[in-house]
RNA sequence: GCGCCUGUAGCUCAGGGGAUAGAGCAGCUGACUUCUAAUCAGCUGGCCGCAGGUUCGAUUCCUGCCAGGCGCGCCA
C-alpha cells in the first residue's frame, strides 16, 4: 500500500513534455545534433529558492555542449515548444543562464492534501523497495556493559533508518549481534567473580584488565542475594562459569531494556555462541579452502583476501588453533545470507572501516553478491559538559549511559539530536548545553507544531465544527503564499523519503520535519482557521489536518512521540 | 608511512555540479484582549581550510598540500 507520488508524478510529466518540446524544436530544425533523448535523463528539479518555480529544468545546458549554442537561447527554443497550459503546468519561464523553471497548477498541491489526509499513517509511503529482503543490523554492543551515547547514536540512527526502507516499501528486519564468544566475556565473568570474593570479605587485587565499573558489585552483590547458597557451594571453575552467564545474561537485560526505553526494538537478537556451536565458522573453513582461497603460514590458516581487493591477507585460525573474529564474524553473514536476506546493511563505529574490505572479501568469496553488503559507518560522538570533554573509557567505569542520557534529556530530543547529523560526521554533543537548551530544543519547536494543530482541531470539533472531506472543499481558496508552502511540503513527503532511503541519510528527515514545522508556525501567525468564513475555513482545516498527518508521520519514522498538547 | 571521515556564520551543523550558500543557538529590534508567545517578523554575522585541475558553470567532482578525529593485531 503505497500513496501516488505526486511530485514524482509531475516531474514525469515535465520530463515527458520537454522529451517532446526537443522533438518539436528538433522537426523545425533548431538544436541539431541533439540527437534522440531519454526522457528520464532529463533533468527535472525543485529548485532550493522557491523564487525559481516549483520545479526547475537545466536541460538547456546540458544540451549546450553537443548543440553548441548558448544555453540560454536553447532554453528559449524549448520553452516555446512547451505545450502548455497542461493538467500540472501553468507557467514556463527562462531564467538565469538558462534554466526553465516551471510554476505548477495548484491542483497537484489539493491532490497533495486530499491524499494526506484519506492515507492518514500510510501517507508518504512508496514502493521503492518493492519488498526486497532488507536487514539492518546496528548497536551490537559488547555485552560486558552498560549502552553508552555512541551505542545510543547508533541505535537512533539505525532505528530510523529502518523505519525509512520500512516507509519505502522494503521488508526490513533489524538485528543485534550479541558478541558472546570472546574472550571479554569471560573477562567479564572474572571482574564480576572478583567483586564477589571481595564482597565476601577476601583480599584480593582487581587485575588490570577487568571491567571496573560500579554496575559489576552492582552485579556481584544480586547474584549474592539471589544465589548466594549455591554460589558457597561451588567450586571455582564452576563460580566462575556462573558468574560468566549471570553477568551475560544480566547485563543483556540491561541493553535490551535501555534500548526499549528509547524505543528501539529488534527483530532478532543473534548470538555468535550459537553460530560457533552450530559450528558455521568451520563451515566457512570448508568453503573457503575449497575455494582455493586459504594458505598456512608461520603456523596459522590465512585467507586470501588480498584476490578480492583487500590490502593484505588475512588470519582465519590462529596458530593455537583458535578462530578469529573476521571468520566468525563471516559466518555470520553468511548466515544472514542463508536466512535470505537480499540486502545487508551493518552499521559499524570508524574504527571498523578496516574490516569492510576483509568482510566483502570473504563475502565475495563465499559466492555471495558483495554489492549486497552495504557498511554504513558511523561517526564517533564526543561528550561535553560544560564546554569541556568527557572522556570515556568503559575499562575504567567512566562513562555516560544511555539510560543517564535518556533521564537528562529525554527519548525524544536525543533521538532528534543523534540523528540530526549526517551519519558520517562527527558529533559534538554537549550535555549541559542539551539540558540547558532542552526549552528551545528543534525537537519541541516540531513537536510543538502537531500540538497546535490538535489545539485548532479540538477547538474547532468542541464548537461543533465538523471537519468536511478533503476533497469536497474549496482548496482553491487556499491561496496565499505560506499556504501553498505547506501544501507543497506536504506534497514532497514522498520525494524526502526516497531521497533519505537512497542516500541512508536518516539526518534528512530531521531537516524535513524542522522545515515543515517552521512553514506551519509562519502559517499560524499569518492565518486563521477558526471562524473564517466557512469556506476558507473548511480549506485551512484540510490544509491543517493534512499537516498534522505529516508531522505525524514523520515523528514516528523519527522514533520521536506526537504530542497533541504540550 | 597507508586507509577512512571531517574542515562552510561567534558556536553546533545542513547543502554535495547550477541561479543571491542555509538552519538552529548566541547577539540586537519589534509582535500576545486572537485557534497554545515552546511562536512569529526583522537586523547583524561568510576568501565554503589553501593551491591547482576538469567545464558553459565548482562550496560541491579530481589531484596535491595544511589542520583535526579514527583506524592500520594470529584482539573483539
Amino acid at each position: 500500500m503505497s500513496a501516488p507520488n505526486i511530485a514524482e508524478r509531475v516531474r514525469e510529466h515535465i520530463r515527458q513534455r520537454l522529451g517532446q518540446a526537443v522533438e518539436r524544436a528538433t522537426a523545425q530544425g533548431w538544436l541539431m545534433g541533439v540527437g534522440r533523448l531519454d526522457p528520464r535523463e532529463i533533468p527535472v528539479e525543485v529548485p532550493r529558492d522557491r523564487a525559481h518555480g516549483d520545479f526547475a529544468s537545466t536541460i538547456a545546458m546540458v544540451l549546450a555542449r553537443k548543440v553548441k549554442e548558448a544555453p540560454r537561447a536553447i532554453a528559449e527554443v524549448l520553452a516555446r515548444s512547451f505545450e502548455y497550459p497542461s493538467e500540472y503546468i501553468n507557467t514556463v519561464e527562462v531564467a538565469g543562464p538558462g534554466f526553465i523553471n516551471f510554476g505548477v497548477n495548484t491542483c497537484w498541491l489539493h491532490e497533495a492534501i486530499i491524499a494526506a489526509i484519506e492515507d492518514g499513517e500510510s501517507y508518504g509511503r512508496i514502493d521503492q523497495g518493492g519488498g526486497l529482503k532488507v536487514q539492518i543490523e546496528f548497536v551490537s554492543a559488547n555485552p560486558t556493559g552498560p549502552m553508552n551515547v555512541v551505542n545510543a547514536r547508533a541505535a537512533a540512527v539505525g532505528d530510523v533508518l529502518a523505519n525509512l526502507f520500512d516507509f519505502a516499501g522494503y521488508d526490513v528486519s533489524r538485528e543485534y549481534y550479541i558478541n558472546d564468544a570472546g574472550n571479554q566475556v569471560d573477562v567479564l565473568g572474572e571482574s564480576c567473580e572478583i567483586r564477589m570474593r571481595q564482597l565476601m570479605g577476601e583480599d584480593i587485587p582487581l587485575p588490570e584488565r577487568c571491567y571496573k565499573g560500579e554496575y559489576i558489585s552492582d552485579l556481584a552483590r544480586r547474584a549474592l542475594e539471589e544465589h548466594g547458597e549455591e554460589i558457597r557451594r561451588m567450586d571455582p571453575g564452576a563460580r566462575r562459569e556462573f558468574f560468566k552467564e549471570f553477568a551475560l545474561k544480566a547485563i543483556l537485560e540491561w541493553q535490551k531494556a535501555s534500548l526499549e526505553r528509547f524505543g528501539v526494538r529488534f527483530d532478532t537478537w543473534f548470538s555468535e555462541r550459537v553460530l560457533v556451536k552450530a559450528h558455521e565458522d568451520e563451515e566457512v573453513l570448508d568453503i573457503l579452502r575449497k575455494g582455493g582461497f586459504l594458505y598456512e603460514k608461520d603456523g596459522a590458516v590465512w585467507f586470501r583476501s588480498t584476490d578480492f581487493g583487500d590490502d593484505k591477507d588475512r588470519v582465519v585460525v590462529k596458530s593455537d588453533g583458535t578462530t578469529t573474529y573476521l571468520l566468525r564474524d563471516l559466518a555470520y553473514h553468511r548466515n544472514k545470507f542463508r536466512r535470505g536476506f537480499e540486502h545487508i546493511i551493518d552499521i559499524w563505529g570508524p574504527d571498523h572501516h578496516g574490516y569492510v574490505a576483509r568482510t566483502r572479501a570473504g563475502i565475495q568469496a563465499m559466492g555471495y553478491p558483495p554489492e549486497a553488503f552495504e557498511v554504513l559507518l558511523l561517526q564517533l560522538v564526543t561528550l561535553y559538559s560544560g564546554g569541556e570533554q568527557v572522556r570515556m573509557s568503559k575499562r575504567a567505569g567512566e562513562f555516560i549511559t544511555m539510560d543517564e542520557l535518556i533521564d537528562d534529556v529525554g527519548k525524544d530530543a536525543a533521538r532528534y539530536f543523534f540523528v540530526t547529523r549526517s551519519t558520517d560526521s562527527h558529533l559534538d554533543f554537549d550535555l549541559e548545553l542539551a539540558r540547558k537548551e532542552s526549552q528551545e530544543n528543534p525537537v519541541y519547536y516540531i513537536q510543538y507544531a502537531h500540538a497546535r494543530i490538535a489545539s485548532i482541531l479540538r477547538q474547532a470539533s468542541s464548537m461543533g465544527i465538523s471537519e468536511r472531506p478533503a476533497r469536497l472543499c474549496r482548496l482553491d481558496l487556499l491561496d496565499q503564499d505560506v499556504e501553498k508552502e505547506l501544501a507543497r511540503m506536504i506534497c514532497l513527503l514522498p520525494d524526502e523519503v526516497a531521497a533519505a532511503v537512497r542516500e541512508r541519510a536518516p539526518n534528512r528527515m530531521a531537516r524535513y520535519a524542522l522545515d515543515l514545522a517552521g512553514i506551519f508556525h509562519n502559517f499560524y501567525n499569518k492565518c486563521r482557521v477558526i471562524g473564517e468564513d466557512e469556506e476558507l475555513m473548511q480549506a485551512r482545516l484540510a490544509l491543517v489536518r493534512a499537516t498534522k498527518v505529516v508531522l505525524a508521520n514523520v515523528l514516528r519514522i523519527l522514533g520521536i512521540s506526537q504530542p497533541e498538547r504540550m
